[in-house]
DNA sequence: TAATAAAACGGGAAATTTCCCCTTTCCGAA
DNA sequence: TTCGGAAAGGGGAAATTTCCCGTTTTATTA
């Protein structure tokens, strides 16, 4: 019986591709393909049951954390992978957190893929040396309290723009107070004393894409 | 004879996973795959040819555009592509200057990579309805001249800082009058209303790094 | 050398940002 | 149920930004 495997990931190349190595590995099945969470929750089924399910962490429409919790508690034996582009990735923590077993990059080299998966099935776990070293690293970054609530995340992808707070607060149904209370927490937590400033240091933080 | 494809990827599962790909494909052959452009460089030679060569846009170490320039001037028969991740990429644009024949998403479905090879193989380009769109926004955006003189450049560098105005002159030697000019030149030439906007324009485009 | 354009500079006002101190509302734990 | 803390909302003032009206200085060239 071969270990049957699922994948999300919104880059079709990448999904089908990565599909055909791992039937090519003899060991893998590939037996389930999302393009994203919604996609996955559409065509999961007990019937059409997964060992391992790798998910991409950066998707549009439900992405990566989203869609592990839902897995995580609704088909709780099922053991998932996190999948990232770069071993920066600030949700990669949150994607632990959110039930997955290990994390692996993309730029990974195909022989830890099959290692991985395959130590996951059996042991049901999986500790490259990258996830020990990230892992720590990221403990430590989660550690220092820049506590970002979701809120404030939002408030700082608007920030992030040529919007007044005026307009800020409209396009979010919240008072302009409000949104000056989110300003001034973050200036704190950030160490600037600007817009301009706390716009920067979000991107260079990562909080918001440019 | 098989069409012979060149990969340049830095996503090692991606690298590995789409030549797989390709090669069931029936109609290529991949002959090389490299890690970025230094790689490739030590990789390729005349008696190793190529047909085609899939060059990702973000690379360390040595990025898609330079490599594909590279590549257009020692080896001017090969016809290159360009492969990114999001459509928005401001980088594309430098890729088909760099003498890409086409860019294709990571997104876009096997089918259409096919197709797409196919057709550049056989007529030398491929048109999909995205590059159209986009190709022509790009040059838009390229064909405006922007024309930011050297004292406009350094106080832009300034203005993405946490200093206000009145510290900015100061550190210039200039009159805050003078700074204002500059600032109200810029906001026009780049279409935007805050600082804030200015400081993202002014990365986004690459005037200021980060 | 005079004309001319561009760069530098200036005053002032309106809009926005920044900062401070405060009240109300909501929600979970005791 | 009440308490306490966090989130939301409020008023107002000083600082900064944004904008529009100019003049002076500098550099270029006819």
């Amino acid at each position: 019986m071969k270990i049957t495997i699922g994948i999300v990931d919104d880059h079709q190349l990448f999904l089908k591709s990565l599909g055909l190595m791992l039937e090519s590995f003899n060991e893998f099945k590939v037996t389930l393909m999302a393009m994203n969470g919604n996609d996955l929750q559409e065509k999961i089924s007990p019937q059409n049951y997964q060992d391992i399910i790798l998910i991409d962490v950066n998707m549009p429409v439900m992405n990566g954390i989203e869609t592990a919790k839902w897995l995580n508690k609704n088909y709780p034996l099922i053991k998932l992978v996190a999948l990232s582009m770069n071993d920066t990735d600030r949700t990669i923590i949150e994607m632990i957190k959110a039930g997955c077993y290990a994390y692996l990059l993309k730029d990974c080299h195909p022989d830890e893929l099959e290692k991985a998966l395959h130590e996951i099935y059996t042991k049901g776990f999986y500790n490259s040396d990258v996830i020990n070293i990230n892992y720590r690293r990221l403990l430590l970054a989660e550690n220092d309290p820049l506590n970002i609530s979701e809120k404030e995340r939002i408030f700082l992808e608007y920030a992030c723009s040529d919007m007044t707070y005026k307009q800020i607060a409209a396009e979010m149904k919240l008072s302009e107070r409000t949104i000056d209370g989110y300003r001034e927490n973050l200036f704190h937590k950030f160490k600037v004393r600007s817009r301009v400033g706390l716009a920067l240091e979000a991107i260079r933080k990562n909080i918001v894409k440019l």
